[in-house]
DNA sequence: CTGTTAGCGCCTTCAT
DNA sequence: ATGAAGGCGCTAACAG
């Protein structure tokens, strides 16, 4: 038997009564608000220190309840990764329902800052909050701060635009995800010696950027007997990458390791699997899908890197509800993990 | 522009209105609970449909608010891992108390049986819930059983009592954990030869039986260069342990695998690195702590294999509220993921 | 500066 | 089988 935590079912009225004062007062203490000479101040602070005092919840967010509405501003296009996205928002409509909250997603073409940016400048006054796949471009700094002086709470999802007013980014540390696949790159394919590819869908988006940086970290510096191949770029489209990965094989007799920073997977493999190459080539790409589960399953991908679409979504909701409740800030408590997954471990 | 979730600001009452009832009648007809005409229900659930309609969860919440008290049973000793459940738990005091939810810890012997199943048969009725590191024996599953008999509710956590009458295991599947194992250390070991260690707790605990299973599961099936050492048992004592790895390494020459199946990883750690073994030997082991990060760090550790102790111990606690309050299962929503830690995706 | 009070939406007796 | 009404704990508008 060791430790104990009282249930301690006071209220704030057992708390107002104790310190002399009415509910009212010991509210405003509560949250700081001003209007309480200090000494009241302090005998209520007192009496909640006494009890170890916590307002429940469930009082606070009924007296304050409120509809609320936020904007998902997504990529258009197959990403496949973004869809799961969409998913995990649909299937949490029983969550958002009972609590009144609304999420509109808004499809647009996030590669085009202006587009995107235009997308951005229209939210204004129509949501509590939004939730933008963010491309970092000046305009879309501009209209995400913008967003922000207006009142807006945003927060980045995915990719960030660092410079930026946003509130909170949800996604992975790019330059580590990068490294892992680095790093595995470099331990599985062993001592041997040979080339890697490299196929990003645009280097201009800085998560595939920052992904590519880490990459090349760790494979110029821990793997001499790796050569990196000059980085080809296939808009994450999967007809794309499968052209690119078939010259690429062609023209590489010795390559042994390929990284797809990005969407467009299946072209990837399609590639390798009809060159018979799933043993010689060591694959590693990104998000857990359908598809990469079956790749892995067979042997064709050796290690996905991921980063969970449910856990981001809900993250990204509950931040933003949080900033408008103007709740303690539960920041780092919602920071997104690098996974590794590979055959055996899959979720 | 694309999908539309309405924020639906309605209110029980306005659905009684619009079903031509009362807001007593509309409750019983959410909750499925008898004494409503089948026609009156069927006119109730067509106007809740119509707007999708939602309780409000504050104030189900606040109507049903009661303070409620779980027991956390876990194992005394070192063992680390444990160590950071209870900080976790001890961390989440502010949530906790918002609810009205008292955590009272309770350290015992869980190795041990009959002292377990003792711990458990005294916490009838003094909770409404329980969630328990067990032991998988007929005396902990009789105590299981017979709490949940007398209307407890029991969550197992990390370790497991299939047989039993729980309403939840919180863990991991350590099949696959040991599956995940072995194949980090058949890959990562590449195509050497040589003899693989594996260190134990004991092999009576349930985990480290199935970890060791689904372990040797793929190092016999798939890496015929790996050979299997006779399974070793420390107790999870890091000093036990350092002996045991000193004795094999002293013994193997050619050992260029070890598995740590349970706690008591500093021991081996300290064996390897006294020996100077770590770029020789493939080191896999649990539980992301402060030791085995620095162990990732500096290449003594290769991979962790990791379950979140901060999601299992807020997944257990809110399984048991969800169980008490009756609500719909959130259950495998909370499944927990195994983790592949390497130097380069630390958290 | 401080107190009073009317809700917030839901659940639950208690009548009918 | 159904309805009326009080109360859960907290907040905020309004008095003083």
């Amino acid at each position: 038997m060791n430790k104990e935590t009282p249930p301690s079912a006071y209220t704030l009225k057992d708390i107002a009564r104790e310190a002399g004062v009415s509910v009212a007062t010991v509210d405003r203490v509560l949250h700081g608000r001003s209007g309480v000479r200090a000494d009241t101040a302090r005998r209520v602070s007192e009496a909640v220190a006494r009890h170890d005092f916590r307002p429940l919840r469930a009082g606070a967010e009924l007296s304050r309840a409120r509809a609320m509405k936020f904007a998902l501003v997504m990529p258009s296009g197959e990403n496949i990764f973004m869809q799961l996205i969409r998913d995990q928002v649909a299937g949490m409509s029983g969550w958002l329902a009972s609590r009144r909250v609304a999420v509109e997603t808004i499809i647009t073409d996030v590669f085009n800052p202006a587009v995107l940016a235009q997308t951005l400048e229209s939210l204004t006054g129509r949501f509590d909050g939004v939730a933008v796949v963010a491309l970092d471009h000046q305009n879309v700094r501009a209209a995400v701060d913008d967003l922000v002086e207006g009142g807006m709470f945003v927060v980045t999802l995915v990719s960030d635009v660092p410079g930026s007013r946003r509130h909170y980014y949800v996604g992975v540390d790019n330059v580590a995800a990068g490294r892992t696949a680095g790093a595995l790159i470099g331990r599985l394919t062993v001592a041997r010696t040979g080339k890697i590819g490299v196929i990003a869908g645009s280097r201009l988006l800085r998560d595939h950027a920052e992904r590519i940086f880490g990459f090349q970290q760790v494979i110029g510096l821990e793997y001499p007997n790796l050569k990196m191949i000059e980085v080809v770029e296939g808009g994450d489209k999967d007809d794309l990458n499968e052209t690119l990965m078939v010259k690429l094989i062609a023209e590489h007799p010795d390559l042994i390791g390929v990284y797809n920073v990005g969407a467009g997977t299946p072209g990837v493999g399609a590639a390798i699997a009809k060159a018979g190459r799933e043993n010689h080539v060591v694959f590693i790409a990104h998000d857990f899908t359908p598809y990469t589960r079956r790749c892995l399953l067979r042997g064709i991908i050796d290690a996905i890197i991921s980063q969970d679409p449910g856990h981001e979504a809900m993250s990204a909701i509950r931040l933003l509800l949080g900033l408008v409740r103007r709740e303690p800030a539960l920041a780092e408590q919602e920071k997104i993990r690098i996974g590794i997954i590979m055959r055996d471990n899959l979720p």
